[in-house]
DNA sequence: TTGCTCCTCACGTCACGTGAGGTGGC
DNA sequence: TTGCTCCTCACGTCACGTGAGGTGGC
């Protein structure tokens, strides 16, 4: 026979500072209907035992791994093989977070540090390596800017087309084809040296193919992409112009 | 000058899948003016820019981060000394989410083994001692509920006294009282053992009080505890035959 | 008497989610 | 025509917190 110490009683201030939480949630988990309501004294106050002690700091634990109140709610209920199982569960959710936690700290940490937390991992070489062979800071964005929007349209496709851009750098003729049509877009549509730019390009271009090689994403994969496409084409009159004499061209040796 | 890529838009749903993020969540920030409303198109749809899926990357890292949103409102008009020093804050906050998390994970491991969850560390040593002595469970469990109770009422003494009653169990005879007692408890309050019982208690206390240590925990300190005392005296008949019988020796030695 | 603890509503907050009822492009 | 994406309300949810207005023991 134990001695009925479960007959003295704690105010809700008292156990409330023993669980460490506050009165208040003391009174939500008694309406949500988690913990036992106790007696009350003749004012009309909560008098607790150690059962609710021991009640409320289990509920607090699974509370605080992060275990919404309706399933603490169940687990209370639960036998002990649902319960054992349960806590595996909860372990592995935490395992989880602390993972999302350090991605998180890695994420903050580089909201300092340039354009290689909004884009891809390998966008982020891509754009350095337009850097490192001397395009312009304001190029650089444009085509952070448009890699962004191509991902979002296509996301596997716009990997495959930077993976290829990245590819193509390698090769000199082409990173100096790709900085004289940046020059080329401040230039007037008459100026000659579009000409023989056409030209570089044509051969360039029928070098590749003959190694079977693609020479730019294939037209027609999604209309949202060539709008793109177009846009950055018609944003100057000189290469609005080269695309022209590309398509002359084209016609007149298919023709 | 940039060709002007950013006319060319996304929808809603395209840049709340580059970000990660629900549609409901994007419309969200509109609303609290987290993130700009981009312009409509003719059916009324949202097209949005670059610059909106990379301010979008960067609420989501702060949100992820658990900046709330007003802050992250904030932190995006700061300018960049303000913002590197929420970041410092971020990040101590992240750590001390990680131990959070540390602490859970060892606290749900523990929800399956005893008391050591519910009790201090300290109790849970002493509640294990007494387990050793050979003290039933159920005794154990009546010590671990007067024990929590006492810690809501007062928690720095009841540390003090856990310590104290530790400490005595060193002493062979004090276990031997103290089991003495737990054997007492069904006695009945005639029982000629008691007299001897309380024998042996007066010669104890005499031998501790001239080494200057103190017997039990000063009365008078709380109310609340004495409570407790006396509710654990009177459970038994035989435990307030002891009680009475130490008070009569008090008041005839002090006559 | 004063301060402290407790009581019960009712409503607020945070960050969205749900669902109704509807429109517009392929 | 059908399915899909988008639109705007309005209300719901989760886990409490805030605050009003009041009572009871030292």
């Amino acid at each position: 026979m134990r001695p009925d110490v479960s007959k003295q009683l704690i105010t809700i201030g008292q156990l409330a500072g023993y669980a460490g939480v506050t009165i208040k949630a003391v009174r939500h988990y008694h309406r949500v209907g988690l913990l036992d309501e106790p007696v009350r004294d003749t004012s009309g106050y909560r008098r607790y035992t150690a059962q609710h002690a021991i009640a409320l700091v289990k509920i607090r634990t699974l509370a605080d791994a992060g275990v919404p109140l309706a399933r603490v709610k169940e687990l209370l209920a639960a036998d002990p093989q649902q319960f054992a199982s349960a806590v595996a569960d909860i372990d592995r959710s935490l395992r989880e977070r602390a993972a999302a936690i350090r991605r998180a700290r890695t994420r903050i940490a580089q909201l300092n540090a340039g354009d290689s937390l909004f884009v891809s991992a390998d966008l982020a070489a891509y754009l350095g390596r337009l850097r490192k062979i001397g395009v312009k800071e304001s190029w650089v964005a444009t085509e952070r800017d448009l890699w962004i929007l191509m991902q979002a349209v296509s996301p596997e496709a716009a990997a495959g087309w930077v993976a290829e851009k990245f590819a193509a750098l390698k090769d000199p003729e082409f990173r100096s084809l790709y900085l004289a049509y940046l020059d080329a877009h401040d230039w007037s549509p008459d100026d000659p040296r579009l000409e023989r730019l056409a030209d570089r390009t044509e051969r360039w271009m029928l070098k590749r193919s003959r190694r079977g090689k693609r020479v730019a994403p294939a037209t027609g994969v999604d209309p949202a992409i060539n709008q793109l496409i177009a846009a950055s084409t018609g944003s100057s009159p000189a290469w609005a112009r080269l695309s022209e004499i590309g398509a002359e061209r084209r016609t007149r040796s298919a023709g």
